[in-house]
RNA sequence: GGGCGUAUAGCUCAGCGGUAGAGCACUGCAUUGACAUUGCAGGGGUCGCAAGUUCAAACCUUGCUACGCCCA
């Protein structure tokens, strides 16, 4: 097969893609091999791909690809997620468009058409995924609420609540007036808004006076149960124990003392209501109030309702609790005018507030006082704390760890019931007097509650997070113990954004510990966030992002996934730049032509991965440079450095092989040059090519896969072929030779820029006094010096003339006759310069070397390596100046 | 308020104790032969500021400044 003139990434990528997934080539299918195995963070069944998928994925490509060359078992299990909010809003979404809510429908009815949405429009990211190149395991492809894994989600929720870990309790939840439906403290969004402090009297019951109270929730005094001052606050000491009649609803509370009145703020004193703040229900708490006591005052929509106590103003029954787009008034407004008629309004000053958020619903949340169900975290996170503690999960980058202990060590009891009908729904049911029986089936409900009993299911479903957190596992066939679970249970690695430590990987670590009696995955690697070209975060409402899917029509997506790479530093974001995408796509097209240009030369596949024999330097010298790659690589991987892996494989190809190697052996295959040097050459150019190309796989399989196969008749696709194993050495007398061809031509054509001759002429280079190891440098390598260096030829004598150019390679001085051509002043200057260049660190070092207490303290290397350093600057100064000398 | 991170060439970033690096951009030159998605050569940096440790600091320590993120 002969390689296209133009390397076309469009027409390669879907090829292979195909190929290698109708061929299995992504199945673990090595059963007697050490199992590698990578889950997917399994992307939202309404998603897109977007640009922090692609890093994600590419990054899991690349070690799902190098394991697999190493010849593992390697399977990356993918999937996608019921995403509970997300998805019942897409559909609810495209019911509303057609004039129809979800409760036109039953809830049988409404799931079965998120099912039909879901075969229909989920999804899509899966066929956006194999575009990237992502080689997962396609046929065993999951859903958080497939059969399987669904059956491991009761059987978690039945096991948790049997262990005491799960529980039913009666407390403040963050409540989502938008989504109706509670969400957990990790989907609040703190931010801050400018609103206002209003100052209430309020009345004391014995007409004696008023308390003043400032608050930033005005409506909430129609459930307000107390007035807090802080128990050292002399100025109110004499009221604790008086009760206030409260405005508008006219109940008597209480006066308390409490901590939590910041005497520093406002007044002093503060209203307090338990059932609508996180803060008052425990002063309500404190005060005796029982969690079944306390007043509520909102339904899950946010509007007024009575309190138990029946105070509450009729015309204030079904306001919104403050403005709300297309309502002419609210509770609030309501309130404050009516305290202000009253005379209790003292003052109203504007004030920035921490308001929570949904995320998800960008709406106010209220502290609600419901029934929901809660996991014991504190008690799951004491093992998953120890296990990174103990390096049984070592998180990468390290700096992280901190952050999740933190969490971790002050987490809270976790809601993970959800008012959806999306979703898993909860296995327990209720009987007519409120209990509760929890079991996977309602058989089993039934059989704990005994037959006579009338039995209904708690409609609410489970937080995404909750079945997500089972991935590790579930996905393998859990509960059954399958041999997958065996071989791939702890998964090798987990790579993730930093976004979801706590969301995911955090709950993760304590579902699989708990279930599993060992670590999800041996290291968690978090990477950062891929931001705009200015730094800032993408997000579709800013309209600042950038689709990846863009940048492989117009890249590739070899060259996208190499700019991922290469850019993935620990610790750090990636900011957007095209520049560098576009940089990769030309290294692709670099690569493309030098295969072309084997190719055309008779360059083929080797049928080794050890280092062919080879006589001549600059094959000993680029099979070293393999042996130098490969090692580095081998560290940047065992480091998960990916930027030290592009970097490594980008300067290989590049520098070594594009610009010196394929250069220098040219010759071999030019006519007229020295053809009896090809056979060797041939070999091994086309052994090097081949671990070039299998090193770059992990990074840029479509390309590689397409030259792999130009090359040559291969047993098997380069996806499955072998990490490089050179079995040779770097040779030190091959890179002494060729070190000393690369600087002479280097130097050559630098000379020649500077002093404005055109690079093209060709000329002769005399070294009066050469060492003999040059002489047999330059026999050997004439052809290349000629070819590269346009240097014709060499004599060993002095030159007649003073016109001169000079350069100074290792010991050497090589000089070239150039009357009538040379400018001398130039050629004195660019020499004077370089002399000072070299007097400079020679000088430097000595400074050091004459210090006494560097030879005396610092590292005997680092001395030797000083005086040898020293010994070469002075003689290469010293050349430099003897050849200014020369000029005259 | 607590924690974390970042500050190095015009831009995007490596380097994290022993002579400042890459890619892009820029300047000059070249070019019918793998490659203009090219080649060669070059200019460009008091490594945020200050003090300290050290024979030696971009790198370690402390403080400060600026920016970003997370938690309260």
């Amino acid at each position: 097969m002969t390689i296209d003139k133009t390397f076309d990434p469009a027409a390669i990528e879907a090829k292979w893609y195909a190929h290698w997934e109708s061929t299995g080539a992504f199945r673990p299918a090595r059963p007697d091999a050490e199992p590698y195995t990578i889950v997917n963070p399994p992307p939202n069944v309404t998603g897109s791909l977007h640009i922090g998928h692609a890093l994600d994925n590419t990054l899991q490509d690349i070690l799902i690809r190098h394991a697999r060359l190493q010849g593992k078992d390697a399977l990356w299990v993918v999937g996608t997620d019921h995403a509970g909010i997300a998805t019942q809003m897409v559909v609810e979404r495209q019911l509303n468009a057609r004039q129809q809510k979800r409760t036109d429908f039953t809830r049988d009815e409404f799931i079965a058409k998120v099912w039909e949405w879901k075969e229909e429009s989920g999804g899509e990211i899966t066929g956006q995924l194999r575009r990237l190149g992502c080689s997962m395991d396609w046929e065993n492809e999951r859903f958080t609420m497939d059969e399987g894994f669904s059956k491991a989600v009761i059987k978690v929720f039945v096991e948790l609540y049997n262990q005491g870990l799960l529980y039913r309790d009666k407390r403040l939840v963050n409540w989502d007036p938008g989504l109706k439906t509670a969400i957990s403290d990790l989907e609040v969004e703190t931010r801050e808004i400018n609103g206002k402090f209003w100052h209430f009297k309020y009345p004391l019951e014995d007409g004696s006076g008023f308390i003043s109270v400032a608050t930033t929730r005005p409506e909430t005094m129609l459930a307000d149960m107390a007035v807090a001052v802080n128990p050292s606050d002399e100025r109110y000491a004499h009221l604790v124990g008086k009760n206030v009649r409260l405005p508008i609803t006219g109940r008597l509370i209480p006066i308390v003392a409490d901590e939590h009145a910041d005497p520093e703020l406002g007044s002093g004193a503060v209203k307090v209501t338990p059932g609508h703040d996180f803060n008052d229900f425990e002063v309500g708490k404190r005060a005796g109030f029982k969690s079944s006591e306390m007043f509520n005052m909102l339904d899950g929509e946010g509007r007024v309702v009575q309190t138990s106590d029946g105070l509450i103003p009729q015309e204030y029954i079904g306001q919104y609790r403050f403005g709300i787009e297309g309502e002419p008034t609210n509770a609030r407004k309501m309130v404050v005018e009516a305290m202000d008629a009253l005379g209790f309004l003292e003052k109203v000053e504007d004030r920035v507030i921490q308001t929570p958020f949904g995320d998800r619903s960008g709406q106010v949340i209220e502290p609600w006082l419901t029934d929901q169900w809660y996991v014991d975290a504190e008690t799951l996170a004491k093992p998953a704390i120890e296990a990174v503690r103990s390096g049984a999960i070592d998180i990468v980058p390290k700096s992280w760890e901190k952050t999740y202990f933190n969490w971790m060590e002050n987490i809270q009891p976790w809601c993970v019931s959800r008012q959806l009908w999306w979703g898993h729904q909860i296995p327990a049911w209720f009987d007519a007097d409120g209990k509760c029986y929890v079991a996977e089936t309602e058989e089993a409900a039934q059989a704990l509650a005994g037959t006579d009993v009338e039995l209904t299911r708690d409609p609410d479903v489970l937080d995404t997070w909750f079945s997500s957190a089972l991935w590790p596992f579930g996905t393998l066939g859990w509960p059954d113990q399958t041999t997958e679970l065996d071989r791939h249970y702890p998964n090798d690695v987990l790579v993730s954004g930093f976004d979801i430590l706590f969301f995911w990987d955090a709950r993760m670590a304590m579902q699989g510990i708990h279930f599993m009696k060992e670590v999800p995955w041996k290291t968690l690697y978090l990477h950062g966030l891929v931001r705009a070209a200015d730094g800032s975060k993408m997000s579709k409402s800013k309209g600042n992002t950038v689709d990846p899917l863009g940048l492989i029509d117009q890249y590739g997506a070899d060259a996208l996934r190499f700019f991922m790479a290469a850019m993935e530093s620990q610790g750090r974001d990636i900011k957007m730049d095209e520049s560098r995408v576009a940089g990769y796509r030309n290294f692709a097209t670099k690569l493309w032509n030098a295969a072309r240009f084997a190719q055309s030369n008779g360059i083929s596949g080797s049928h080794s991965i050890h280092a062919p024999k080879a006589e001549l330097a600059v094959n000993r010298w680029i099979i070293g440079e393999v042996v130098g790659t490969v090692e580095k690589l081998n560290k940047a991987f065992a480091e998960f450095r990916f930027d030290g892996m592009a970097d490594v494989i980008y300067h290989m190809v590049f520098d070594q092989f594009c610009d010196w190697y394929l250069e220098l052996i040219k010759p071999a295959f030019v006519d007229g040059e020295k053809g009896e040097m090809g056979a060797e050459s041939m070999i091994v150019a086309g052994w090097v090519l081949d671990q070039i190309l299998v090193m770059l796989h992990p990074f840029m399989p479509f390309i590689t896969e397409e030259l792999w196969h130009a090359l040559g008749d291969r047993p098997y696709d380069i996806i499955h072929a072998k990490w490089p194993e050179p079995n040779a050495t770097v040779d030190a007398d091959a890179v002494r030779e060729i070190d000393w061809v690369i600087d002479t031509i280097s130097k050559t054509r630098s000379f020649k820029a500077e002093l404005n001759i055109p690079p093209g002429a060709r000329l002769t280079a005399n070294i009066a006094d050469p060492q003999p190891s040059t002489i047999a440098i330059i026999e050997r390598q004439a052809a290349a010096l000629s070819r590269l260096g346009r240097i014709d030829s060499f004599a060993f004598t002095p030159v007649e003339t003073n016109n001169v150019a000079q350069i100074v390679v290792g010991g050497d001085t090589v000089v070239y006759a150039l009357d009538g051509i040379i400018d001398l002043d130039a050629e004195r200057s660019r020499i004077t310069k370089a002399i000072e260049a070299a007097a400079k660190e020679r000088d430097a070092l000595a400074g050091r070397l004459s210090n006494a207490s560097f030879v005396e303290k610092a590292k005997p290397e680092a001395v030797e390596k000083a005086r040898a350093d020293h010994a070469e600057k002075a003689a290469e100064a010293e050349r430099l100046t003897a050849a200014l000398a020369r000029l005259g």
